[in-house]
RNA sequence: GGCCCGUUGGAGAAGUGGUUUAACUCACCAGCCUUUCACGCUGGCAUACAUGGGUUCGAAUCCCGUACGGGUCGCCA
């Protein structure tokens, strides 16, 4: 049979059959309603939200019913392959704790279906493109660039679907032996999939998302094998998550067009078809115009831009998880600290348009999600953060004063109400630097000095700074401290309330909140501030005197 | 351009023929609380069912057309 001879004088290499990897890799065993689901990232760049986004569902489905989640590195473009891109990705999956059961790690790999990498799966992509070879399923192809480029001309011309189909594709029409003199003849050639299909027919194809979609048949003759000898993505898919055994293709809905030559695929190879969900992109809004997210615009695309302004990961999950269903927020508000694979995602509860990104939204999960974490867990986030960015020191200026951060971060934490002022960890340091006499002074001569109201005198600042240094109570709670603060202010003719004041403001000076603000201004160098009690006794008499007395100085010039 | 998917207030989104004068969450605004901010509470904003036909006693919900948005048409994935 020429065909055969054909197929050998092409993969001389291989002698396995399709049998041989049908025993290799056979059926899994699975619970009922298990999916065998897979993350297949290609290492051309960090991981994208979008990608993310995928994962968290699939990693979901599969946890659902003891299935499987594997990780499949698809690094068949070489030219655009990224170096480290392969590792940065495992790591960010990792780091997000979407561990795989199974697959490329790596360093290693896990699982019986593998290798896990497909530029280690040549064997198997040729086993079953010379079977197709033999079976006239599958044709050597001699069209170069160039003789692709006119055929793409001209069928524009034509006002025709460009492509290699029907009567365009020409090296569908060689005999055998014509094939095998050029191949003998050592013309480059890539392999083709012989399409039976027919443009006019119309098949339905099922989607776990929307349902039977009717839509015409695959009649184009693509590349399965390209020049360099390895397989596309279309080709890859069919022999991978055939034989690594998938059952649910989780993938973006860009997918959702090539589905027909993808059953095509499947059923020349009398292959079960996986079930498909094409899961909505995640879009941006962008002049007024809803577009996909893009790596090369937009920054929020990767994931490295939330994890280096040290967005809690779990936050990220959490508003990905809130994109994807409905009902997720209702379980949420009773499980803040659970982990979020733990909640019964649905593809019954997911829309079907792709979201816009809304980063007000994240930033609502992260404060949440700091919030109710304990000052030590925040301080560990926080150590865990400075170290990854290299920030020496502020690594150093936590190890060196654990006790006294953990005191600030406690600040009006814990209990029913949480404070809920931080929303990445890039922030924290930012709000509470003020504690660190070395980030203060600089801080008031820069900013403080120039915040007092203009309505009062510096004499009176002076003065009553200089009252209040002697005559506030600590250690006996804000109550007894607040009200000494009050007497001074009193003492200086300002309204106890604000209602007095306004009821009379002839009367007085000010009111007791403008004495705070002046307080507050000479302790932290803003107008806003956690409790100001709180801060005082972490901060100390003495050290708060020496503030004040800075403040009285500085006023005095 | 062909084909496919989608279209409920600024964002996410509930709703599957009558309980809808259309939930809920984020954002925004106001008031309360309050020594500031944050929190919390109360209320509000937002002319929200793309549009035109049809089916029906009745349509956000079913059908058809149109518009708009997105995706895809590679030896990229």
């Amino acid at each position: 049979m020429k065909r055969r001879e054909l197929a050998h004088k092409m993969f001389p290499d291989i002698s396995d059959t399709l049998s041989d990897l049908e025993q290799t890799y056979p059926k899994r065993y699975l619970e009922r309603g298990a999916y065998v689901t897979r993350f297949a990232p290609s290492p051309t760049g960090f991981l994208h939200t979008g990608s993310l986004f995928t994962a968290l569902i699939s990693k979901s489905v599969a946890m659902r019913k003891n299935g499987v989640f594997f990780v499949r590195l698809e690094d068949t473009d070489t030219k655009r392959e990224v170096e480290g891109a392969a590792d940065s990705l495992l790591s960010d999956l990792a780091l997000f704790g979407l561990n795989p059961d199974e697959g490329f790690l790596g360093t290693e790999e896990k699982g019986l279906y593998g290798p896990y990498r497909q530029s280690d799966r040549a064997a198997i992509y040729r086993t079953v493109i010379k079977q197709m070879i033999v079976d006239n399923k599958a044709y050597p192809c001699f069209c170069s660039n160039s003789d692709l480029d006119n055929l793409r001309k001209r069928q524009e011309k034509e006002k025709v679907v460009p492509g290699y189909y029907g009567r365009y594709a020409k090296c569908s029409t060689l005999t055998v032996d014509q094939a095998l003199k050029k191949v003998n003849a050592g013309e480059d050639y890539v392999v083709r999939f012989r399409s039976k299909g027919n443009h006019q027919n119309k098949i339905v194809v099922s989607d776990l998302l929307r349902g039977d979609i009717e839509i015409a048949e695959n009649d184009h003759h693509i590349v399965i094998l390209k020049g360099d000898g390895l397989p596309t993505y279309h080709f890859a898919h069919l022999c991978d998550d055939h034989f690594m055994r998938t059952t649910l293709v989780t993938r973006g809905e860009e997918w959702l067009s090539s589905l027909p030559l993808h059953v095509e695929l499947f059923k020349s190879m009398n292959f079960d078809l996986p079930k498909y969900a094409h899961l909505p992109l995640i879009n941006k809004l962008d002049d007024g115009k809803k577009r996909k997210l893009s790596k090369r615009y937009d920054e929020e695309a990767a994931v490295s831009y939330f994890i280096n302004l040290g967005y809690p990961l779990e936050a990220i999950l959490t508003y990905l998880m809130s994109i994807a269903n409905y009902n997720f927020e209702d379980w949420w508000r009773v499980n803040k600290r659970t982990d979020i694979l733990k909640f019964p995602f649905q593809f019954e509860n997911m829309s079907l348009d792709g979201a816009l990104f809304d980063v007000e939204k994240l930033n609502f999960f992260a404060r949440e999600f700091i919030a109710v974490l304990t000052a030590e867990e925040v301080l560990e986030r926080l150590r865990d953060f400075s170290e990854a960015q290299n920030d020496e020191k502020l690594t150093k200026l936590i190890t060196d004063n654990e006790a006294y951060f953990i005191k600030i971060l406690n600040i009006e934490r814990g209990g029913l109400k949480p404070r809920k002022d931080f929303t990445y960890f890039a922030d924290i340091y930012e709000q509470i630097k003020f504690f660190f006499d070395e980030e203060y002074y600089p801080l008031f001569d820069n900013v403080g000095i120039n915040l007092f109201n203009p309505k009062f005198s510096k004499e009176l600042i002076i003065n009553l700074l200089t009252s209040l240094k002697t005559n506030l109570v600590y250690r006996r709670g804000n109550e007894v401290w607040f009200d000494s603060l009050k007497k001074v202010a009193s003492a200086f003719n300002f309204a106890l309330t604000g209602r007095e004041y306004r009821a009379n403001p002839a009367l007085y000076l000010g009111m007791t909140g403008d004495v705070a603000e002046m307080l507050r201004i000479a302790i932290v160098s803003s107008k806003q501030s956690p409790n100001m009690y709180e801060v005082l006794t972490i901060l100390g008499k003495k050290r708060v005197n020496e503030r004040i007395d800075y403040a009285i100085e500085k006023l005095s010039k």
